[in-house]
DNA sequence: TATGAATGAGCATTCATTCAT
DNA sequence: AATGAATGAATGCTCATTCAT
């Protein structure tokens, strides 16, 4: 027994109406999104979307928050992953690199990117809510892993967050260029590619003799 | 003497509606653009818009189409400075970097990008007529430099492509994140700093010994 | 009691609708009319037409369907009355003839013509939606009771759609003339001696010695 | 010698548009049909079209009325042919009236009614400037030749306005919904059925026993 | 005279939002 | 809580008409 379907009913509406939201609004964009496609596929009642929140722009931002949400457990968790092995670094980071790869090309992801640029300057909120929590909340975490291996000599001294940031730059924008701005999906086999390379040019850009690296 | 004013007011015209709705679409994205506005910024009638443009559509097509060419232009221009040095490869590939990274955060810039990107499902053309024409377009000439760099020695043999794709990536995402999305003003000591990082890794990653980098 | 004035809104306001629709349409014909009026004459919102009917079209076609309806009930409760009498039939077709006489000259009547015409190449259906039910199913029901008629020896043998075709021509064309295209009421009494004419052509084609004409 | 183009020129303009305007007006309605598609069809530019006459209304009214003038002429040369035969009435009427059948259901006849019909709400001049001449002049024309008959001992003493009102009664609205209101062409064959049927009605009615049908 | 260009006014249609149930 | 119905406010687009050449 789940108990009354009282208030878990609503909350499970709330949740289902949060994600037709995203989902539509990632479909078509904030303005040509019309409210009344965001309650069909909740399977809900247009006023019941508007029982739950505000209006379409609480809804909007809500929606984005909550994908954010989402979106950064799962980058994050990637990053904590991070270790200071004992062999190799180069295989480590290279897992690391393809898990993010591919995180940030699927489909939430992407859409979540696009939505902010495209509505920065409407609801500047958003930097912070989503921007704030998911590029650079992962910048972040990455930047203390780096600075870790930097301790422990397995990366020369340098500024962490400027590591941080170009490792995550070396992968992001090759990702974004080879799927076509998120309208092609990439073959897995390319996002190994991609890693492989950015893993590569940052290790030796940042990496010590005792690296390991293949090539030294 | 510009000669007569008759024929060029039509010339006139057309330019200055496809700059109005530049300068709206990128405002306010497409869907909250309503053409009365980039009528009144273009000081035309509404159907004087209509008259040179299908519809709202054909518009924001031959808007972003036109944009981008610009864009290309000048981003093809600072590229094709690059020559073989006498001396260090360094300062040239900084320079080089520095008028990017200017350039990709000058608003006309963001704007087509943020304007591509939210709308690259609606309008799938803008794949080709603007992404094809600028980021494609400018890896494309910066590989071809580099090739040239590489086979001049100045360069490690490596894939040139792979190579134009990471100094574009070590360029942009930084100066996407340091400019907040385009919501904030870089100072140029700080696009000065991320052109140095980005071509010291980068240099790190593909100088020779005849780089005669400084770190050398 | 009528009852709680609830669901009853919904039906009265469609049909409020449809009926200041058709008003409307024939008050200015089909481009003419705009939606704002109907909506006004029916005491809505602009937005509510819009949630009852399609668009201005299907709006159209309705309210015309609708009428056409009426229209044709009345006419055929009118030929219903058709039988064979005992004594002159004279008098009974004259009955019949100023009735429907008054019919075809009533408002609504002539407007589904006018608009019927008007917009026949636009629509096609409304052939069959509107011309079809009204004036072919006229036709056929009077057809129908001349042929009895005839069998009953009270009209001559003859193919009863062309009998019909002609009683109705006498009665509707001289009636559309003399409404001057139903700018002006006919008289009652004009409107009698068109139906008397009619009928007394009608007989002396179709009436036999039992027909106990006066003339006769 | 001609002479030069100039005034001819503008008086072939001149009809040029009328011609097109009738033909559009003809095949849209008169709301539907906008000034530059009738320029289009004319040969010549929109402002053309204002340099001739004075707006929409003016240049509908001047169309409708040049084609009435045309439809009229025709309908009164048939009616002409009309005169007392040596032998049977039948054939010369039913030549006439077949030709009538002919006329009324030619195209420019059809458009002529139907937009009179449409329009005559909002243009009560219709009723005289287009009605009036050709409708009601045919109609006393007939009745002239009509009474020429009766005193001819032709046909039986009678009103022969009446008469005429029922002889064009017969042809026309047949032919009327034969044509599905002027959408298809009605065959030679129909046509000529409709018209004997009519004349054969119309001299059981009208005619004496002189009129030698073969009926007789 | 004829016309390319421009415009004021208007209209169908959509949508976020609110009532009444 | 959930919903069918209703609406005020926009917005894309068209068209009759007028300038300026």
């Amino acid at each position: 027994m789940t108990g009354s379907t009282g208030p878990r009913g609503r909350i499970d509406k709330r949740q289902a109406i949060l994600d037709a939201a995203f989902t539509v609004f990632a479909r078509r964009g904030y303005a040509q999104t019309c409210v009344q496609e965001i309650a069909e596929v909740a399977g809900a009642a247009k006023p019941t979307v508007y029982n739950h929140f505000q209006d379409k722009e609480a809804l909007f931002l809500e929606a984005m928050a909550a994908a954010g949400e989402t979106v950064m457990a799962r980058n994050l968790a990637i990053v904590d992953d991070i270790h200071s092995p004992k062999g190799d670094l180069g295989p480590l980071l290279e897992r690391i690199a393809h898990q993010l790869a591919q995180s940030c090309c699927e489909e939430r992801s992407r859409a979540l990117r696009a939505l902010t640029y495209a509505e920065v300057n409407h609801f500047p909120n958003l930097l912070e809510t989503v921007y704030g929590r998911t590029a650079n909340r992962l910048a972040e975490a990455l930047a203390g892993k780096l600075a870790q291996l930097s301790l422990a000599g397995r990366l020369r001294t340098c500024d962490p967050a400027a590591a941080s940031e170009q490792f995550l730059a070396l992968l992001t924008a090759p990702m974004e260029t080879r799927s076509r701005l998120g309208t092609r999906k990439v073959p897995a086999a390319e996002a190994k590619a991609v890693a492989k390379t950015a893993v590569d040019t940052f290790l030796r850009a940042y990496g010590t003799t005792t690296t390991n690296r293949k090539a030294a």
